[in-house]
DNA sequence: CATATATGTCAATAATACTGACGTAATTTT
DNA sequence: AAAATTACGTCAGTATTATTGACATATATG
């Protein structure tokens, strides 16, 4: 009985807590992403595009003559995949293809009017929701999710959710 | 160019900053998430299986007794989308079904050893992903973090990535 | 007994994604 | 200038996740 094992759930017992802790992280993950990805399919719906259009629609509206093969290092998938969605986002006219004038094997893409509009759709819904959450919470557990949030990502990628300028242009 | 408008970067301008935040907000939500997930996929091939069944040995496990349609609840998909990733996991003797005795319509669902050996498998990486942020960021941070997340979460689902005891069993 | 609930299942379809193989144009290297 | 590399595209086949719709069964509840 005087073991201070690793089962009892005595309140002096920080590894079972740490446990339960950062399972509630992994849950509150999933469960915010879910509904935060929810939202913005249901919109998408009435286009006749799914979730990998989305993606597509934010990454290139917020980083305009970003090229191929640099989405497909932020989205993480084949490019066979990517083609198919962007094919179609292109046929329907809300992203735009051309060269590049100093490397033109390089295509950069960049959203009509049509596709800005639908950007602006899907991110206000989004935005409101996180703005709410932020409002809620407070500035100092704003940073503090940002801090988080920004330790779980791969390392190499830690920057792309940050910096707004001096990108993009090489 | 005294009309103190919206699109200019001036340091006084706390509308152009807020937007700026929520978006990179979203993507260091989205950027998050996919490496979050991006590990335990990478395990799950070695298995034949995929990120569904991570979704569902992870809420069983944690669930032990869940019945099926509060699995669904908690996934949000189809009982036919769920049927054949549940039926795969039972058949390779993951997870186990049993009638309630107290409602024999209701199937109880929990985890083999087998079951609970790839769960720990699964949630030990993830769980050093998040443990690591958590370390760096501190306490305060962690906290914050997680008063964010339940805030996006849809407020209906706030309850059930916090309440450990009281719960399942009614 | 009638109805509602919990679950299961058959069938067809859509969306996302993968691997592998090849082709082309443009740039860079040797 | 030839060779190699880079960026992009595309054809074919397949897997996984998910959907809608219809129907069936067992159990519980009024």
């Amino acid at each position: 009985m005087a073991d201070a094992g690793s089962r009892h759930k005595t309140r002096a017992n920080p590894l079972f807590l740490r446990e339960e802790k950062l399972r509630q992280a992994m849950e509150l993950l999933f469960f915010a992403y879910r509904d935060f990805t929810g939202e913005a399919n249901a919109v998408l719906i009435d286009y006749g595009f799914g979730h990998a259009h989305h993606r597509v629609i934010y990454f290139v509206g917020r980083n305009p003559g970003i090229t191929v093969s640099q989405l497909l290092g932020i989205l993480k998938i084949t490019k066979q995949s990517l083609s198919r969605v962007l094919g179609q986002l292109i046929d329907d006219g809300y992203v735009v293809k051309e060269s590049d004038r100093g490397d033109r094997r390089r295509r950069l893409l960049s959203l009509t009017a049509k596709g800005a509009e639908l950007w602006t759709q899907l991110t206000t819904r989004q935005s409101n929701r996180i703005a709410r959450a932020y409002r809620e919470a407070g500035a100092d557990a704003v940073e503090g999710f940002c801090t988080v949030l920004r330790g779980i990502i791969n390392e190499e990628d830690r920057g792309r959710a940050t910096r707004r300028d001096s990108r993009n242009r090489q």
